[in-house]
DNA sequence: TGAAATAATTAGATAAGGCTAAATTTATAA
DNA sequence: TTATAAATTTAGCCTTATCTAATTATTTCA
């Protein structure tokens, strides 16, 4: 029907439509997808021949409604798969990513459902990103202020994490920052560097700019008055 | 490293070579992978080339020891994929097959490690074929007899029943015909149909002689005295 | 021992997904 | 508004896995 491949392709739109709300460019998408751009426009010809996409010649590409239910239930299987992997096989939260992003093409929808049962239908991935229901539902899912935004002195508790980068996560779990997690901001430094002293212990931890800008947060000094 | 189809090729050449204890002929090959045979004769060129078969023009082809414990790998994360999908999926055991014809070449090693730990590392899949090693042993699979070759009277126990026809499977299991079922040989018509009796109860069921010729067995009047 | 039949290989084509180099379009900025 | 820069697409080639048609080996059997 549709191979791995194209349906990288869309699940890559479908995130990066998300990250700029607007149009996906050729090169965006082929920095993402990490090939060269010729690659890109014409897998962009071939998914907009079969109408999953909707591309305009040197303006970019977009989902069409019949391309974003493939790209939302390749994330299911994605994040029901990161979630089983931690949950089920003793995976570490790091090191999921890659074995979910070769294995969310290959299971049926039976597995993936059957797993969502063994994991009593978790709303959210080991990284906090949610996961679409069965019916292909996002709606649920909350956005999230970026830690970055916050000021120094706020309570936050965190709500996503970035999932790719193994080393990344291992850092941060090392210092107690995972998804729900509450922390103080404790300094923000003019080049960007956010300081964290998460209230697990351990004491408090500097994150780059780059860092602080994707991690998801929810801020708990103003919704808790 | 190696694509998932020379993987299948390489498992297929593996179970045409123990069926027949010769080398595999390209006609074989060909029907058995439902390809054309110069598709067959080119992959082999591609296998041998790379050193994973032995493959004379004209001749046949078998695999070399570099290419035993490739296929031997991708049999150990098919048994135990179809293991686990019966045994913590709630899977039907007709229905494993196809599932795991396909992870088995997605998985990792680890995974496979991993979900063999979950089971207690199991011998047998649901159809009672032996399950490969971590270290891809299998001395332990005892080969069996034919349940075809045995004579009326005999008292025998299913050892292994063939995994690929799921109405088989159904119509094996709805008569009670699983692997570890002790039945015994009632009538064997002179066009070869096996009539078997479970222990289990239910009354007799009649085989065709194909699929008494592929069920494996394990005599019990003999070795129980 | 030679046909005739059968099995297998070679030749040449196709589709998918990728690349590099060249051409073209769009954006930027003087 | 025009020239340069940047982004994008076209053109053409490669590899993998497959096919059909034609050719060549090997068997079989009269
Ligand atoms: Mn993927
Ligand atoms: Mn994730
Ligand atoms: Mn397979
Ligand atoms: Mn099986």
């Amino acid at each position: 029907m549709l191979s791995a491949i194209m349906e990288d392709y869309l699940k890559a739109i479908y995130y990066l439509q998300n990250e700029a709300d607007d149009r996906v460019r050729t090169s965006v998408l082929a920095e993402y997808m990490d090939v060269e751009q010729p690659t890109v426009t014409s897998m962009m010809k071939k998914l907009s021949e079969r109408d999953f996409v909707l591309y305009e010649p040197y303006r970019g590409v977009e989902l069409t409604d019949t391309g974003v239910p493939i790209a939302l239930e390749i994330i299911r299987h994605h994040r029901l798969l990161e979630r089983y992997l931690t949950d089920h096989l003793e995976y570490d939260w790091a090191e999921v990513h890659d074995e979910a992003d070769r294995l969310e093409h290959h299971i049926s929808s039976k597995f993936a459902d059957r797993i969502a049962e063994q994991l009593g239908q978790p709303a959210v991935d080991p990284h906090g990103d949610p996961i679409p229901t069965a019916n292909l539902d996002v709606s649920g899912a909350k956005d999230g202020e970026r830690l970055a935004d916050h000021q120094v002195g706020d309570s936050v508790q965190i709500v996503r994490v970035p999932d790719t980068d193994p080393d990344l996560l291992r850092y941060l779990s090392k210092h107690g920052i995972l998804p729900g997690t509450v922390v103080d901001v404790v300094e923000i430094a003019p080049f960007g560097m956010v300081t964290l002293d998460p209230d697990s212990g351990d004491g408090p931890v500097a994150l780059p700019e780059e860092v602080a800008c994707s991690i998801s947060t929810q801020s708990l000094t103003q919704s808790s008055h």
